[in-house]
Parts: C-alpha cells; structure tokens; sequence
DNA sequence: CCCCTGTTCGTACCTCGTACGCGCTGTTCG
DNA sequence: CGAACAGCGCGTACGAGGTACGAACAGGGG
C-alpha cells in the first residue's frame, strides 16, 4: 500500500480542477464514512466506494493518490464533528476541557472503527482546529506551551483509552456474554482453581449477568466522569491551577 | 479472513497429537511475536511465518484455524510478559495498581504493535492471570466486584491511552518533525492566522525543536505517571479508599 | 511389514491496493 | 467555430494476502 513516496498530506494538493469533476473529495469521503459506520472499516475498499458512487475503481485515484489519503480524508471528516462552534465552547478551562472531552468521546463512540483505523492518519485541517480549540480553553490559564500540551495530552490519553476499551465491549456482539464458546472456556479455566480472586468476584451471582453488569458499566459515561474529573483535579493541583 | 464460523478460543482446541508434530503454538507465536517486533505487525503473514520457520504455508493451519487464531496466540504471549511473579507483585492496592499499570505501558511499549492486534484477539490464559493479579490487588479493600473492575478499568483505559499515543508519535521516524511536507503544511496553515492560540504556542521558539519537546514530553514516563497518580487519587477519593 | 491416520504442503481462488495506459470530452485558443 | 490539448474516467493486470481443497507422505500399531 501506498507506494507513492510523497509524504505531504492530501491538503497540500489541490483538488482536481478547471473541467468540473463528476466528484469531490467530500463527497467520497461522505460515501467512505457510510461504508464504515454501517459495515466497518474493512469493508471501506476502493472497489466498494466507487461501485457505491457508481464509478469506476480507478477514478477514485484522480482525487487521491492512496489510500492512505483515503484515510486522511476520512480523519478529517470525523475530526470535523468533534469541533465546537465557537459560541459553545465554555470559557473556562475545566469545563471547557470537559465539554471537549466528552464530545471526543461521543464521536468516537459514534464511529467505533475511528480509533483504529485513523491511528496514523495524516492531521488535516479539523485536526488542526481541534488543537486549537483544546489550546483556547486553556489560554486563560498561567501554563506554558508544554504544559498545556501536557495536560491536553493526559486528557486525551483517558479518552482514547476509554473508547478503546467501550469498543472492544461493544465490538460483542450481544455483549461479551453472548459469546457462548469463550464463556464456556473462560468458566472452565475459572472453575481450575487458579484464580481464587477472579472466581470469588463472580461467587454468589450469575456470572454471565456479572460480565454484562461490569461491561455496561466500563462502556457507560459514568466511569467516564469519575475518571475525567480526578485527571482534572490531579492536574489543577499538580500544575497549581485555581478556578 | 477467518471464515471459519467456530467462535471458540484456540485454547478450547488441544494442539495436535499423538504423532509428535513438527513444530509448536508456541513456536509458531514466537517466530510470529519475533518478525513483528522487527520488521512491524503488517509483516506477519502466514507464508512469512511458514518461511521463517522452514516449513509449507498450509501447515500452519494445522495448528491453527485461522489467523486470527495466530493472533490469539501472540497475544497471549505478549500478555504473559505483563504477569508479576506472585512474590515480585506488592500487596497494597495503590502500589500494586500502579506497578501492574507500568509493566502494562512497558510491555506494550515494547511491542508496539501488539496494541492494534491485540484490540479484538480472544482473552486466553495469560489474560485472565492479568485480571486475576489486577483483583488480587484490590482484595484487601473495601470494593465491591463491580467497584473492582471499575478502577481496574479506569487505570487501564489510562495505560491504553497513553500507549496508543506514545506508539503513534514513536510511528513518525525520526519524530513527527521529521516528516517535511506534513510540517510544512502545518506552518503554512498556521501562518494563514486561523489558529491564534495555536500559533502563539509556537512563538518565540523553534517550532521544530517545540514539536520535539512536545513529543518527548508525551511519550516520557513523567507525563504517565502525573495522570496515574491523579487517577488513583481521585478512586480513592471517590470510593473512600485508604492507605 | 503394511495400512491407517495424523501431518505436510502444492495449487488455486478470491479480495485488495494500485501501476499503466488508452480513450473520451470539456475547454480554450486561434 | 473547430481543433488540439489537457483533464478525466476506467479496463486490465500484477503481486500480496488469507485460506479451501485435496493429494502426497510418513510413522507407528496391528
């Protein structure tokens, strides 16, 4: 993949020009995100696109040159929907950084197969105003540069981890518990005895209404806040932030 | 991939037999963990496997079903290095959170790859030791089992996070501002004056030498363990923890 | 010693990304 | 107003990947 050894990100080049295209890059990144959203990101190919923009495979490389900006472009819609409209972005930093975090959060959630795939997509323009708008609600602050990027990157760090995880959840179809054959095992490695701890956390309840128990709880907001909040308070204390 | 409907744990299915094969799971996870670690998880294929190892593609496939079977299997190997000898783990839950939550960073940090293979692979024996010594932990506290998992979870969504984020910075060869044309189309937007925060982040330093320090900063252990602390602090804060 | 069965693997098919190059067409210039 | 010249669309093809199929092979129990 991606034999093309220019590294320079698909913003730097023009979209294609004078004699009006059939399309627009919009409009297939628009077509690639459906794709993902309603089948996953492995059934995002270039075929499949342009059979569903009733195009011909190769058309798609007169708007991009790899796939790996395919990706870019798809970052960078997603990137998008995590933006605020200036009015709405609260001014204080810690309700700022909330309210940014949590919007992260739900779209990421929204997009499930985001986090994985735009691992190491090339940072587009949303991407760009996104560090931005984490940079402005910290801008009242007494931080220096690094320090604001520390505590963006912390931040975002618990974000990131927290949908990881909410994904693989929900990525079980039916949730975890539904999946018979490594339930059976799971119990049946419980069951050796080696793992007194474990078993005594499911002793006295059925195991499987356990698993959902604790699998809708991770992938709940609830834990989101707890953790959010402490992260938060850690760095107004470490950092020696008042408000 | 993986047509097989069989949705059972490699585990569940004894390695073969009577004949003593030629080769091992173990073997065949190991060579698969060796070429990742060296040449990148997208370089473990079956033929690749097969030739590191002398044999025929196709044997492989006795040994495992498919390739997401294989990837259970190095999953496992790689979960096995986050386990602490029983003696080695501390008995205080602070302590012991924080140290099974350094080996996990360490590990995974290690092999770099292992967090994106590892996001869908079936929990195997290794797995559930980890969750076992994770409950060992916090058994002298007060928690219950849901409360348990709540803080085993949040510390864990901080670890994936930051791990994701160092490996995405570390990916970037020579560091993100090594990569020319992506630089130059941040300055460049930056420059446009949309990004007024942003922009004054960088002022008065080299943006090169910023971004470095920047990058450092987050794939640093100092960065990990301000938010650990905070995490920890806040769970126990929240659910009335002492020590 | 021979056959049965566990093991090995050659071949082939399908999907993917994408290089190459031909043919069509809107645009612009003479 | 027409021709030439890009800009654009896409058919074909190649190599790499996973794995289904079934033939070839060998080692041990009768």
């Amino acid at each position: 993949m991606a034999s093309t050894s220019d590294r320079s990100p698909i913003w730097a080049h023009p979209e294609p020009g004078s004699r009006r295209p059939r399309f627009t890059r919009e409009q297939i990144a628009a077509t690639a995100l459906t794709i993902a959203d309603i089948e996953g990101f492995e059934a995002v190919s270039m075929r499949r696109i342009a059979t569903e923009l009733g195009a011909g495979t190769m058309t798609l490389y007169h708007y991009v040159r790899t796939k790996d900006d395919l990706i870019a472009l798809m970052d960078n819609a997603v990137m998008a929907e995590v933006l605020f409209a200036d009015d709405e972005l609260p001014i204080e930093w810690r309700a700022g950084l909330t309210a940014i975090a949590r919007r992260t959060r739900e779209v990421q959630l929204r997009h499930a197969w985001a986090q994985h795939a735009l691992q190491n997509a090339a940072a587009g323009p949303s991407a760009i105003r996104h560090v931005e708008q984490s940079l402005s609600v910290l801008s009242r602050t007494s931080l220096d540069t690094l320090q604001k990027f520390a505590v963006i990157g912390m931040v975002d760090d618990y974000v990131s981890g927290n949908v990881l995880r909410a994904n693989e959840i929900r990525n079980e179809p039916g949730g975890a518990a539904a999946n018979e054959p490594i339930m059976r095992f799971v119990n049946a490695q419980l069951e050796s005895g080696r793992y007194p701890h474990t078993e005594a956390a499911f002793t006295g309840a059925d195991s499987r209404e356990m698993w959902s128990k604790i699998a809708e709880s991770a992938a709940g907001g609830e834990q989101f806040e707890i953790g959010l909040a402490a992260l938060l308070n850690g760095a107004a204390d470490y950092y020696g932030l008042s408000d």
